[in-house]
DNA sequence: CTTTTTTCTGCAACCGATCTCAGCAACCGA
DNA sequence: TCGGTTGCTGAGATCGGTTGCAGAAAAAAG
């Protein structure tokens, strides 16, 4: 047996329809002992009311979908996560919407939501995402990149400081008497991506180091592997090495280790995310540990936002450094 | 400008709602030519029906949940990704639901996607799950669940054969010379878990092996450390181990080597699901592999068979082993 | 004890579709 | 030519809510 519908339950209640949805969806326009009366008898009903017939009227329904390239890739993951909770907490449903990284997905995916009428959009994108396009597609400015954006009056966006994470990142090495130190890049076609890089280059000649780069013009997966291929056949070998994001320098050390290579032993690798995952790796990974479940919290509330009628906003956050064991004092 | 109504477009084109609807939903009750009109005014106006409206009158949506414990679980993030292209080609839109393992979690999506006129619903469960519980939370019998059940009569299911699975594994392992093997089941109190540990004991056996079953009474997260620990302590210490998932298979491997042994050099370790991932972890995994992509298809399968009045059915799937690096003869 | 204001509830239209039913035209065989 | 099908379209109720408006009852003001 489903739900009662609100006319059952009026006629329980033996008031009009209206009192039964103003009794709870605007409780403070109804006498106390009505509304008291009402909500008795519909939850002795077990009436829930239908978020369809709901949406379809007032044209805004709770759900929020959260756009993102790849659900295996444990970034996203741990981002849809923290995105679901946030989501949670002030009252809103996340629907996460798997792109495969493919651009009439996305749209798909973007249209149906318009039309289940999510009040915002969160998208977590695997490539530069110029918002523009998004613009036609119904979201207008109610749009949260998980990146930077080309544009930045067109979507709020929250990253993390990528210069600072690096940074971190080579302090650390430094202070353990690392001085020559590589990067890998990764496949990611972000802005962030892209950001990570040059701070590297940038504080790597500011530290009178020169930047090696690793599997340089990589594409798609196996960037890890590249990179190991790479490192080894340098001359003057870096002791030490950077991950654009985690799941390359996952990739790194297990390719680092078919070819004999150890890591920390023969190489140190510091990642980039701070996946939890980090901590049961072999070696448990170091890494610059972005504030995912912040970064969720932050999303919604920027959304919210723009949906109310505010104004775009950019946030960046402060990364930490996760000193795990995948880093060790030069010999 | 959004999406025109129905009555814009029947306005448009001169003709009626109802004749508007059909030529979408029941083309083939339309004239050809006021079809082809009534389809190419709709296009020019960039019309699309309300999903919301239609789910409200029909009573039945697109909407597929798959309700997982945990998105960051790579094995359910697999699944998830399978699940989603399998809905996606019977013209489902799937929607992830992470319950974080609560109970009341899983309750109030599942309520919440009965109000939304889910045809079915999917369950990849971290406990044993009773499907008595779920019937009366409006889904009955249509319902997947991706694990075994109690009694078989209530949910269809979608498994692997468990036996199968952990033979692979030992009959690689006894090739490879192993002759003492023991066995970490993890944290997972599915019936699929229950079952492989039981076809670990009972062919350990049958091979005149006495089972070694390592953080037998394990609860929580990590299993791997502890069953590490219980490991290297062990006298006559097993020179493999079976680990009941890829997940802890790799927990174990991480605290393995920060034991300082090596994996395969020390001990041999074979997983059970065969993750993409455990291609790139160090050493890649040899995993007993589950065909996920085919579980999701037929899981769809299952599901539309009883929703369109067909009988509940369980269906077991063969695992495969993959063989990657983290086994090596015995010396 | 009126008059005015406030509080509460009912009425009915509306959101955007579907679907049964009835009506009309064209077509059939007799 | 006429009754009976068949094919197509329109009318209108319906799904389950929300909300502006109007009116009754209660409270406040005069």
């Amino acid at each position: 047996m489903s739900t009662p519908s609100i006319d059952e339950v009026a006629a329980a209640a033996g008031v009009h329809r209206s009192t039964v949805s103003r009794a709870f969806s605007r409780p403070e326009a109804v006498k106390r002992e009505t509304l008291e009366h009402v909500r008795q008898v519909a939850a002795a009903m077990g009436y829930r009311m239908s978020p369809l017939a709901q949406a379809l009227r007032t044209k805004v329904s709770t759900l929020v979908p959260l756009v993102v390239p790849d659900i295996t890739n444990p970034y996203f993951a741990e981002l849809a996560k923290a995105m679901t909770a946030a989501a949670g907490e002030r009252g809103y449903q996340l629907v996460l919407c798997v792109t495969e990284n493919d651009a009439d997905a996305t749209a798909r995916y973007l249209d149906a939501m318009q039309a289940m009428y999510a009040p915002f959009a969160v998208i977590a994108p695997y490539a530069r995402v110029f918002p523009a396009e998004f613009e036609s597609r119904g979201f207008g400015k109610r749009l949260v990149v998980i990146d930077r954006v080309e544009s930045g009056d067109q979507a709020s966006t929250v990253t993390v400081d990528s210069a600072a994470g690096i940074a971190l990142a080579l302090d650390h090495l430094f202070e353990l008497g690392h001085t020559s130190i590589a990067y890998v890049s990764g496949i990611a076609g972000t802005h962030t991506a892209a950001d990570r890089r040059q701070a590297y280059r940038t504080l790597a000649e500011k530290h009178g180091m020169t930047p090696i780069e690793l599997d340089s013009n990589g594409i798609g997966v196996g960037a890890g592997e590249r990179a190991a291929e790479e490192l080894v056949s340098l001359r003057g070998r870096p002791t030490a090495v950077i991950a654009g994001n985690d799941l390359v320098a996952f990739g790194l050390i297990s390719a680092l280790g078919s070819r004999g290579m150890s890591v920390p032993g023969d190489v140190s690798v510091v990642g980039f995310d701070g996946l939890a995952f980090g901590a049961r790796s072999n070696p448990p990974l170091t890494s610059v540990q972005q504030p995912i479940a912040e970064m969720g919290r932050i999303a919604i509330r920027l959304a919210e936002q723009v949906a109310n009628g505010g104004s775009v906003e950019h946030v960046v956050l402060q990364p930490q450094l996760l000193v795990r064991s995948s880093t060790r004092p030069v010999r």
